[in-house]
DNA sequence: CCTTGTAATACAAACGTTTGTATTCTGCGC
DNA sequence: GCGCAGAATACAAACGTTTGTATTACAAGG
């Protein structure tokens, strides 16, 4: 497979020094606004660049001044409004500081998620922000590139932004608790960060309210709607079933919620059934889940500070 | 505001060069399993840029080549699992082409979509992909790059791949009507592409069952939340109320559903709710919406297929 | 008229990679 | 040993922009 064909670049700076009679460095500086242009000049260059249709070159930019102005985000599901959330944090925050924001998706896949990265340590990404990532912090810490990268809900990670997840997954627990419920199960997400910091929640918030803990009551989520099935008929199946289900997120709620429905199972009457996103959509479920909000779009704004701070933290040249 | 600092790049081709004793051309054509290099000093070359975390600068690469293979895909509304599927189709389909894809959310604002097009003019993108176009047809008309655009859903663009959106929405109505319905209402966008072949699709139905027009049935959606409750209290305010009410987009079906129930009115008992679009979410809702599905991922497929078709079809050079 | 200062602009090198052409090296047949 | 083919590698220019330094132009002060 062969690639997309050669384009011309259509107008460059030197053409439009031509035009203007002046050297290619004073149609830069005049773009730039410089005060080393005369104004009279300045808007010469400036019309002709708009008559002439000028578009920078972002390579040749880029490989001067060793950074492209651009900041990568990793983004493990578009889909879901909680990173769509985050993204227009990052987005309106970056906007502050003249970043421009890339985004890629990468399904919540490992192997994707490292393509993303490589891409963006090829573009010369002046940071790196990536929520909720899938790769080890030991691949993160051996990138061979000096690029500062901020982790969202990523405890682990040597430069990270989160909120209490473990405070969150509390007030869940509180709130199911306060309502009567004696038997409250627990869905444990995939394999990943965040999967024990709610776990470790749920167990205190039993030992707070004198209860045991039952291994029977813990299930397992994948990811997939038919793994909301199977939760249920595992549930359905228990001799002595839990009164209330905390869910792994929104999505595994709502699916739980419809498998439960699906098999005959009342809700909220029968049983009870928490997320802890906060997924707008899920006001519109009949009765609405009982949700913890995430300020995704705070951290978002968060994250990208932090990765300004980082850059300029480190100053290679003037010690000041 | 100032921006992120300077960074050096680590590893260049002329330092893999200078410790393997060859010249920076051999560098490259060893790392591109040039058949002019000897294998033993590829080898050799190979384990030394792994070693020495050799990451290429695309920016120079860019700069020589003219081209980045990146194509940059505009998206109104990461949120929208519509759109979401668009771009898996991208995905899978630009992998297929040696192309990697980049992404940038609009929030289907004219502005922020004009800057996503300039940022990819200047990231020197082979090919744009622009579903769901906010901005003039003129505008990317006179766009001054010579980069291939294709649009999606903009059955006024040159270059456009979509479905036929008077069928579909043909088809819920027609559902509609086989249902029985005699009076329906009709919820129309914000201005913007697909909103008039939606508008002649209901019109047609309309005329093909022998029913008549009436402009009481019209209501107008912006977009929010909020609008579609002040959709439900116009259409409660009529004296003769519509039997069942054709959507926008599922967004606004789930809520003006809501709003509907909210205000005492039975779904789909007293009215029924159609939507257009085919959300996964959807079929969370209780009772189902009848959505019309869109093969986005398979338009995403194709716009990809065009786009390389394109800028294939117009050889500068070879004539052939 | 000749400094001197300053405003405006020109010059030239550099960023990291690619690629067409030139060069060196190897082994072979005579 | 010479010439030659072919393999392997070196050389050099180019992509478009930026920036430190050098040059020119012009005015005012002596």
């Amino acid at each position: 497979m062969n690639k997309l064909r050669w384009q011309p670049q259509r107008t460059t700076i030197k053409d439009i020094a031509r035009a203007a009679n002046v050297d290619p460095s004073t149609v830069t500086r005049a773009l730039q606004d410089s005060p080393r242009v005369k104004p009279e000049t300045r808007d010469k260059i400036a019309s002709l660049a708009a008559e002439m249709g000028y578009v920078p070159n972002m390579a040749a930019r880029t490989l001067v001044n060793r950074r492209s102005g651009l900041v990568g985000v990793v983004i493990p599901d578009m889909t879901n409004p909680f990173f769509a959330d985050l993204g227009r944090g990052i987005e309106d925050e970056a906007a502050k500081h003249d970043l421009r924001i890339l985004i890629n998706d990468t399904r919540g896949v490992e192997s994707a998620e490292r393509e993303a990265v490589n891409l963006f340590l090829e573009l010369k990404v002046d940071g790196l922000i990536v929520p909720m990532a899938r790769c080890t912090q030991q691949y993160y810490e051996e990138l061979p590139a000096a690029v500062p990268i901020v982790h969202v809900n990523r405890d682990d990670a040597s430069h990270h932004v989160s909120c209490d997840r473990v405070e969150g997954s509390f007030m869940v627990m509180q709130h199911l608790l306060e309502l009567g419920h004696r038997r409250i199960g627990f869905v444990r997400g995939p394999a990943g960060p965040g999967r024990e910091p709610k776990m470790f929640a749920y167990r205190q918030a039993l030992e707070h309210a004198g209860l045991d803990y039952d291994p029977d009551l813990i299930f397992s989520f994948e990811g997939t709607l038919t793994s909301s099935e199977s939760i249920a008929d595992q549930l359905l199946a228990l001799d002595r079933r839990p009164t209330a289900v905390f869910g792994w997120n929104d999505v595994n709620a709502i699916g739980l919620m419809h498998a439960l429905r699906d098999r005959g199972i009342r809700v909220p009457d029968d049983i009870s059934i928490a997320g802890h996103d906060d997924i707008q959509l899920a006001g519109c479920v009949d009765p609405p889940l009982t949700t913890v909000a995430w300020p995704m779009y705070e951290l978002g704004q968060q994250s990208v500070r932090y990765l300004y701070g980082l850059s300029h933290g480190k100053r290679p040249k003037t010690p000041q």
